[in-house]
RNA sequence: GCCGACGUAGCUCAGCUGGUAGAGCAGCGGUUUCGUAAACCGCAGGUCACGGGUUCGAAUCCCGUCGUCGGCUCCA
C-alpha cells in the first residue's frame, strides 16, 4: 500500500490511545479517519455505519422491550424483559436439542464456590482480575465459643498452633509450655531441621518452605480459634464446577468422551470502560459444555464441535466467519499462562493439525490463549458486515491435571483426560445482541418475541369471541400470540404491531369470521390476504417447527 | 481502569448568554366501531442523574460522585 491508493478519505473522531498500546504507557490524542481507493467504497462504509446505527441493539432493545439496565441493579447487569427472555429461551431450546442429539448431557451447578475451587483451577491467580471480589464469611467448622478478649484469643491461638504442629508430626520441644512453644516457633532453623525429619509425603507438602509451613500452621490455628475466614467467589466460568462433576464418579475409558453441558451463569468483573450494552456485560449466561476425552478421541470431538458451529451459522444465516487460533507466549509462562511449556507445545501442535486437516478457515494469533490452554475464537460477521467475537472453543490440558482428573484406561492405568471447553453460541447476552443487529429486530418467526398478534376490526362481541378462540388455539400450540381488542381503528392497530415488529398479524373482521378465515399480514411483507383459519395456523406451526428463517 | 463527551416526564426531544420546566408519542378516563402503517376530546405525569458550592435566584456556572456513549486496554 502507498498513499497513491487513497482515492477518498474522511476524518471520523478523536479519542485517546495508549502509547504503543500498553495501558501502562501514557496516553496520546489520536485523530481517526478512514480512507478507501474509491469514493464509492468510502460511501459504502459510511452507509454500513449508518445502517448499524439503525440496527443498534441498545436502541432496538429499548424500543422492542427486550432488556433493560438499571442503576440499582448495577452496571453491566442486564435484565431481560419477557420479550427478550423469549429469545434466550429459544436459544436454550435450540442448544438443548442440538446437544442432546450430539450426545451431550445436561448438568446444573451453583453460581458461587469456595476460594479453594479457584485455587485448584488456577483462576486464582491467573484470572483473579476478572473475578468479582470474594464474599467473606466466618469459616465453617468452628464450633467453639466466641472469644471475648484479644488475650484470650491469642492464648488460644498459640495453643492451637501447637496442636497444629503436632497434627503434622512436628513435636514441639520438651515441656510443651506455651513459652517454649513460642521460642520454638521463633527458631526457623529448628523448624527446618524438623522438616527434614518429616516423612517424605509431608515434606513435599511444605516443600521445604518454612514461610509456607508457618503460614499453613497459622491458618490452621486461626481456623481453630474461630478467627478464620472462608471466602466464596461468584463463578466466572463453569469449568471448575464441571471438573468436579467429572471427578464425582469414578470414570472409565468407556465413559469417554463425556460431554457435560450447562447454560451456566457467570459473573465477570469487567472494567467499567469495557462495558457495552449486551455485548460486554458482567453477568452472562454461556452456552457452555466441557468435553472430556482421550487424546485419540480429540480430533473427532474437535471436528464434531466445529460441525456444530457450521450448523448454527447456517441456521442464522451467518455467511462469513473466521476461526482465530490463539497460542501462548513462552515469555509469559507463569504469569498469563500456566507454566507447562511441554504441554503447551503438544496441545498447540495437536490443535493446529486438526484445524489444518479439517480445511476450516483459520488464522493463528500468538499470545491470546486462555491461561489453561490454546484457544479458538470464532468471529462472525452480521449481514451488514460488522464483525463480532461470538463463540469460543478451548483446549485445556492444565485443569484436568490440577483437579487430578483421571479415568481408568484399557490397560488398567489411570490417565488424565483432555478437556475441550466449547460455547458455539457464546453467551445469551452477546448472541442476542448480535441477532438484534443481524435481523434488525425483524426476528424469524421461531425467535420472534410475539409471533402472532390478532387484530380485531371492531369490538362486536361475536367477532371478539371468534378472535379469542383463535388466540386460545394458538396458545394451546405454544404459539406466542396476543390479541389487540382496543377501540383503535385497524390502521392504528396495524401501525402499533408493525412498529413492534410483530412477525405475523391476523386481521379479523366480519368477512373472516363468516368464512372461518383470517387475513394474514406479515411484518415487512404487508397484507397477504385471507386464508382458512386451519391453514393459517398450520403454516405458523410448521414455520416454527422448522425454525425457518 | 485511562482519555474525552454526554445525562431534562416511560420513550424521542425543546428549553438562547442563570429568573425557578415544555411538546409529541406512550399511559389513564371518555367519545368513536372504523377492512391493512396513527380517529377525537380530556386528564395525569418531572427531587431537570446524585451530592456539594457560587449567586438575591441554578436544569443552565464550578467541584465531586454515579451512569451511559466514543476510543484505548481487555474480552464471550
Amino acid at each position: 500500500m502507498h498513499t497513491g491508493n487513497i482515492g477518498a478519505f474522511k476524518l471520523t473522531n478523536v479519542a485517546s490511545a495508549y502509547y504503543k498500546g500498553d495501558e501502562k504507557n501514557p496516553q496520546l490524542q489520536r485523530i481517526y479517519g478512514t480512507a478507501f481507493q474509491t469514493k464509492k467504497e468510502l460511501d459504502d462504509y459510511f452507509a454500513m455505519l449508518e445502517e448499524a446505527k439503525k440496527r443498534d441493539h441498545r436502541k432496538l432493545g429499548k424500543e422492542l422491550e427486550l432488556f433493560v439496565f438499571d442503576d440499582d441493579v448495577g452496571p453491566g447487569l442486564p435484565m431481560f424483559l419477557p420479550r427478550g427472555a423469549v429469545i434466550a429461551e429459544e436459544l436454550e431450546k435450540l442448544a438443548k436439542e442440538t446437544e442432546f442429539a450430539a450426545g451431550y448431557q445436561r448438568v446444573r451447578t451453583p453460581h458461587i464456590a469456595r476460594e479453594s475451587l479457584y485455587k485448584k483451577s488456577g483462576h486464582l491467580p491467573y484470572y483473579a482480575e476478572s473475578m468479582f471480589p470474594p464474599m467473606t464469611l466466618r469459616a465453617e467448622g468452628f464450633r467453639g465459643p466466641i472469644l471475648e478478649t484479644l488475650e484470650e484469643a491469642s492464648e488460644k491461638l498459640v495453643r492451637d498452633m501447637k496442636s497444629a504442629f503436632e497434627s503434622i508430626g512436628l513435636i514441639p520441644p520438651t515441656g510443651s509450655s506455651d513459652e517454649s512453644f513460642r521460642n520454638f516457633f521463633q527458631q526457623e532453623d529448628v523448624i527446618e531441621k524438623k522438616i527434614e525429619d518429616l516423612p517424605e509425603s509431608l515434606r513435599e507438602k511444605v516443600a521445604g518452605d518454612v514461610a509456607k509451613l508457618k503460614w499453613e500452621l497459622f491458618k490452621h490455628a486461626l481456623l481453630k480459634a474461630g478467627l478464620a475466614e472462608d471466602r466464596y467467589y461468584l463463578k466466572a466460568m463453569n469449568c471448575p464446577h464441571h471438573h468436579k462433576l467429572f471427578a464425582a464418579i469414578p470414570r472409565s475409558y468407556r465413559d469417554l468422551p463425556l460431554r457435560l453441558a450447562e447454560y451456566g451463569t457467570d459473573y465477570r468483573y469487567e472494567k467499567s470502560g469495557e462495558l457495552f450494552g449486551l455485548m460486554r456485560v458482567r453477568s452472562l449466561q454461556m452456552n457452555d459444555a466441557h468435553i472430556y476425552c482421550t487424546p485419540e478421541q480429540f480430533e473427532a470431538e474437535f471436528n464434531a464441535v466445529n460441525e456444530m458451529y457450521l450448523k448454527y451459522f447456517k441456521l442464522f444465516g451467518i455467511e462469513k466467519y473466521l476461526m482465530r487460533f490463539s497460542t501462548h507466549d513462552p515469555s509469559k509462562l507463569g504469569q498469563k499462562f500456566v507454566d507447562e511449556p511441554e504441554l503447551w507445545k503438544q496441545t498447540e501442535e495437536m490443535t493446529r493439525n486438526v484445524l489444518k486437516n479439517s480445511g476450516i478457515n483459520y488464522v493463528e494469533v500468538p499470545n491470546e490463549a486462555a491461561f489453561y490452554g490454546p484457544k479458538i475464537d470464532v468471529q462472525a460477521w452480521s449481514v451488514i458486515g460488522r464483525e463480532f467475537s461470538i463463540a469460543t472453543n478451548q483446549v485445556d490440558f492444565a485443569q484436568p491435571r490440577s483437579f487430578d482428573l483421571r479415568y481408568k484406561d484399557r490397560d488398567n492405568i489411570d490417565k488424565i483426560p483432555i478437556c475441550i471447553h466449547r460455547a458455539p453460541l457464546g453467551t445469551h447476552e452477546r448472541f442476542i445482541g448480535f441477532l438484534i443487529e443481524h435481523y434488525a429486530g425483524n426476528f424469524p418467526l421461531w425467535l420472534s418475541p410475539e409471533q402472532v398478534r390478532i387484530l380485531t376490526i371492531s369490538d362486536d362481541p361475536k367477532l371478539v369471541d371468534y378472535a379469542r378462540s383463535i388466540l386460545k388455539e394458538l396458545r394451546a400450540h405454544q404459539v406466542r400470540a396476543e390479541i389487540d381488542e382496543s377501540s383503535d381503528k385497524i390502521n392504528g392497530k396495524i401501525q402499533r404491531a408493525e412498529q413492534m415488529k410483530i412477525h405475523t398479524m391476523f386481521v379479523i373482521g366480519k368477512r373472516d369470521m363468516d368464512a372461518d378465515a383470517v387475513s394474514v399480514r406479515v411484518h415487512g411483507k404487508g397484507n397477504l390476504g385471507a386464508k382458512p383459519r386451519a391453514e393459517a395456523i398450520a403454516e405458523i406451526l410448521q414455520s416454527i417447527k422448522e425454525r425457518r428463517s
